[in-house]
DNA sequence: CACCGATGCTTGGTCTGACCAAGGTCACCC
DNA sequence: GGGTGACCTTGGTCAGACCAAGCATCGGTG
């Protein structure tokens, strides 16, 4: 929006910003697909004019953003810079950070969550295959496990809800319920570890998690929807109560 | 998961890579706060023990995750790199590069707009205060306007979810709902622009909102809920309707 | 002929040092 | 007192250099 006057100051795009633009360009046109190799930094930054810090600022951004895989050195097939098309570890990132500024609280956070897997589960129940199920039995069945550590009981949840989200057949569903999940991991993890009775919420937790995939593999996307609503709700009303206790204010800034 | 010998490789990580690492131990454990201010790039870099490009490498990585705000050079108050809390930015850039990667089609994002505008509906529904109500009202009355060229009123449409994504009173939400839309802006566009009966999609869409809105103003979350996810998906039917036949196929790789 | 090691090229990772431009500060001069 | 110009701080950019890792090639050795 303009501001009074109908202008606005003029700010100058930094070398970076736009050799980023001219990959994206690229990448938006078609011309860039995954699997494509960049030219090696030399050759890109005297293409484009600039200098090879430049163009390495544009591609630390890109890599950032899961646009780029790692580099490689050497000559092989995949060496130099490669268009990747892996969301999830930039995405998880960035929410894990915004969620530490507290720009998103717990509560909010459980609420895109929960939005987020009913829509998962319900096109789980219409559609997961005998594999995926197989899969998520076979994390329910580790998690069985009395003698599991917290921290692994709490990768195993991960990774149920991500088997969830995968049996949906939705990349996009899949990639932001495994970045919530991620940013929110030591979180979670804490709470676990400060759980007052926990063997209690363990188990409630198994059966939960039990009971959605029964309603998963019997195709009933309601009631599947339902089951992972309760779920995280449930779990979330405990672990925002626990890490109340235990960590009552955050220590004002200085 | 480690591999079958129990061993994986190490993975040296970069300069740059750990720089950001320090920064995000610093917001996560609260050290860093939005507003704070960074050490001028060249103090940075002696007091990590590392170059300065190695440190711009990193301010680039979190500026374009939004965690830094656009560096200022002088002395003034806010010169330098200041921590900013800004995700939405980044957030659509990202997923915008990777729709184009077709990490995510449209039928795969349409579900997700689905899963995610159907909770902030009934969450708004719920609790939407006047002013949201009147934000959203004074949208629909500027769609009304039967001369607006296409890209306004696909901006118009895009603000009326934003504004019932802040009437939700979710910033994760918001976030999300933002980003996605802005990352498909230019494939609604273009939808829009190709329509056959333009006219009476478009009534369609302004009676579509309008009853929308009422179910918000009324607080009746369920039929809040309902009423988006038939608007999106009726549009979204149009929309892939329209743009296949634009678009038969994407020419195939080289 | 097959195998293996040395050598050299390509490529990313890092650092140093330099210059420019923009924004602030402050002392000096009218 | 007010303007103004010198100076400092800070980010933006560049050139050039060296290192280490990965590959390819070639020549020696069995």
């Amino acid at each position: 929006m303009p501001d009074a006057t109908g202008w606005q100051p003029l700010i100058r795009s930094r070398a970076w910003e736009q050799v980023v633009d001219r990959v994206e360009e690229k990448i938006l046109s078609g011309d860039l697909r995954i699997g494509d190799r960049l030219p090696p930094e030399r050759d890109f930054a005297s293409m484009l004019g600039v200098s090879r810090a430049a163009v390495r600022e544009a591609l630390r951004v890109l890599e950032a953003h899961g646009v780029l895989h790692r580099p490689r050195v050497g000559t092989g097939r995949d060496s130099g810079s490669v268009i990747a098309g892996t969301p999830t570890t930039g995405l998880s990132r960035l929410l894990r950070v915004h969620v530490a500024l507290s720009n998103f609280d717990l509560d909010e956070i459980t609420e895109a969550r929960v939005a987020l897997e009913r829509a998962s589960a319900s096109l789980a129940a219409s559609q997961a295959t005998e594999s995926d199920l197989a899969r998520m039995r076979e994390l329910l069945d580790r998690m069985d496990d009395e003698t599991l550590p917290r921290d692994r009981f709490n990768d195993l949840d991960t990774d149920f809800h991500m088997a969830l989200a995968e049996a949906a057949d939705n990349r996009l569903l899949t990639a932001l319920t495994t970045a919530i999940r991620g940013a929110i991991r030591h979180t979670l993890l804490h709470a676990f570890e400060q759980l007052a009775d926990a063997d209690a919420v363990l188990n409630a937790l198994r059966r939960q998690h039990r009971s959605l995939c029964e309603a998963v593999a019997q195709g009933d996307a309601d009631r599947a929807a339902d089951e992972v609503d309760r779920h995280i709700r449930g779990f979330h009303r405990i672990a925002s109560h626990t890490l109340n206790r235990s960590m009552p204010r955050t220590p004002p800034a200085c």
